[in-house]
DNA sequence: TATGAATGAGGGTTCATTCAT
DNA sequence: CATGAATGAACCCTCATTCAT
């Protein structure tokens, strides 16, 4: 019998589906759910309306995920993937000087909210439902490793508790002020702009970082 | 949440009571909305809830506001006030050194974020439903106005688009950031840790663009 | 009658149920609708009630008609049908006299209106749900026709102007004085009473409009 | 302790007013539901808006109407006292012939049924509420007596069941035949057209009934 | 006498989830 | 495996009427 989930019910996916079929269908699902998102908002995101756009029906829909918040979490979860993947690409590029990393990164980070930002924001809106999957917090720790392997090795006098407080500080900038900013549209001209201020700010305060680092605290 | 409002409808309050007894109801319900948010979250916030908990009826409740969101928007409009009392009190003293007001700011700012922080938390989870209405947009603005003065006056040889971006960076992330850090309960020792990082980071971009004001672009 | 609907919403049926079990569903609504409506009258005609007394679950209901509205609708369109095919019926017979076509079919049509009063009185109450949709226009557009060709041959010698004008008369005082007419419970007899009356009324009308044709207007 | 009437509530009028006040109150509660009606139709038609268009409160409002319903009720009395005083004023007028009087009535009647369409809409909507009063049924009794007199008069030699059925007949035909017309804004040309045809109806049959009187039924 | 705040049952509609087929 | 009909609790909101002030 219906009615809202339990609150804390699992947010991963049921099977790991070995057939070429299912693949197909799972596929089918979230990128449905990718346009209802975008195109209808995270109130009109329904499994009804999801499985329809998929052209599947909703108990096909629920072998391959849980519950609704599972479709969600899966979005959110490949797209943190691919947000990793471009922050390890750029952060981890050891010949580079750091300063000018961070300010690659943050350029193509703010590229990268404001493409598909409907959904994005239709996501965020939508994170209440997933925000605490035990799943969601790993995947925000593997993130939180890369700014942490960066900023230590950009910065190796300052203590550990400072490389892990700057860490995640510029990581929680970059993510929420990038999110904030990406829920309006923008031209690429403006993302530049915005992207080199808030490069300032960051590289301003990993500079300082290096400079006194072993002296403070 | 089924059963939305029709997307654009007016968010203000109905009446303005000024009856003592409705004083005491509207304060009953909004203290009631303020528990509801926090005790259940954003998704069991229902008009039935809050009447319940106000012991007061539905109907009444409904001839304080004309939706939902108007509560919700009503509590967020009530404490953007206090935050930008807040913001005018430390930011306007010019008596102090600007980069000294931007730490206490940070300071200020975190400490009462983390309070309350569960009924931040709901309503930034409910913002969807009142996010558009006008009355957030002007509040909005109101707030931006307080750093636009800020960093003119900080950073006076910096051309105005650069002060405009700079108030406009700083907001951003003083406020997604705050709120952000706020999600998990927070210790006053911790919090003070925290805005230290955060003002460090603040004030090196302050000082950056007081330095090279003119100069650049 | 609170909550009302969007005033212009779809009237039609949802869907075209395929399978035995639908068809059976979708019978007892409209089964129940037609009891509801007949019992208790057009002021408490509900979805709720529906569907209880058809042993069906709200949801069910709103499966097969998009709001309460094309339940009634539904059962009006249902009785406009068994009216048309009546009214061809009749008045298409050629081999007839007219006027005798025309007697008949007014007594067949104050027949079938008496027969279930209640609901078609209830109906008529209910009339400012779906008067308006484009469903019902349409049929009554339908019913428009059949009288239109019936005055024409009636009446060849008549001007079209005077032949529309006339057919429009016709249907709209049959159906009008009938639906008044059965408002109140009546006996065979008296219902073929006052089917002469009208038809004299109709009839000296219309042998008025075959005789002075093409001289007048 | 609220909701709806028992459904036979009465309808009546609280009271006479005998002070100057009571009758301004009161007239401007009428006024205004009016205004109401034909501004927001039945389904808007609340107690509330009434009070408040008529800057009364709800309270004055019921110390005058017992219910809704009489205020629709009293309403639709003014409105047949007028139409009745208009139908005597021309079928009693017993210098001009009977066929003249009666074509006259029809324009007369039509024209004055089209002029505030739109709180005659809406006040048929609501009949549901009133329809069933005594005081509804006394004065459609009313009516019916002056038609009764004017056939009595026109056919003298039809028998009385038929100068009554006649009667009735003419007198419903124009009721809801004019009701039904004037639900669609017309100009008076076409109302005037549309009078004559109807005329052209009734005169046919009521000159059939003055010809062969006494020799059917 | 006038007020209008308060009531709360009732209404229409949605949607996550299940399970017989 | 897939389907999609069925469920029904829950939601937001309205409004006729009362009664303390």
């Amino acid at each position: 019998m219906p009615s809202s989930p339990p609150a804390s019910a699992a947010v991963v996916s049921r099977k790991q589906p070995r057939q070429a079929r299912s693949n197909a269908l799972l596929a089918a699902v979230l990128e449905a759910a990718v346009q209802v998102l975008a195109e209808q908002g995270a109130r009109r995101f329904t499994t009804a309306r999801v499985a329809e756009r998929a052209g599947v029906s909703v108990g096909s829909l629920y072998q391959y995920f849980p519950n609704k918040a599972a479709i969600l979490f899966r979005l959110q979860h490949d797209e943190w993937r691919r947000t990793s993947a471009l922050l390890a690409a750029i952060l981890d590029e050891e010949s580079a000087d750091p300063l000018v990393r961070l300010r690659r990164l943050v350029h193509a980070f703010l590229a990268s909210e404001c493409e598909e930002a409907a959904v994005r924001g239709a996501l965020n809106d939508a994170a209440p439902l997933y925000r605490d999957a035990p799943e969601a917090i790993a995947a925000r720790q593997a993130a939180a490793a890369i700014f942490d392997r960066f900023v230590a090795a950009a910065a190796p006098s300052a203590s550990p508790d400072r490389q892990a407080l700057a860490a995640d500080l510029i990581r929680t900038t970059l993510r929420h002020v990038g999110s904030a900013y990406s829920e309006v549209p923008r031209t690429p001209a403006e993302i530049a702009i915005y992207a080199d201020a808030l490069a300032d700010m960051l590289c301003a305060y990993l500079e300082r970082l290096m400079a006194d680092g072993p002296l403070r605290l």
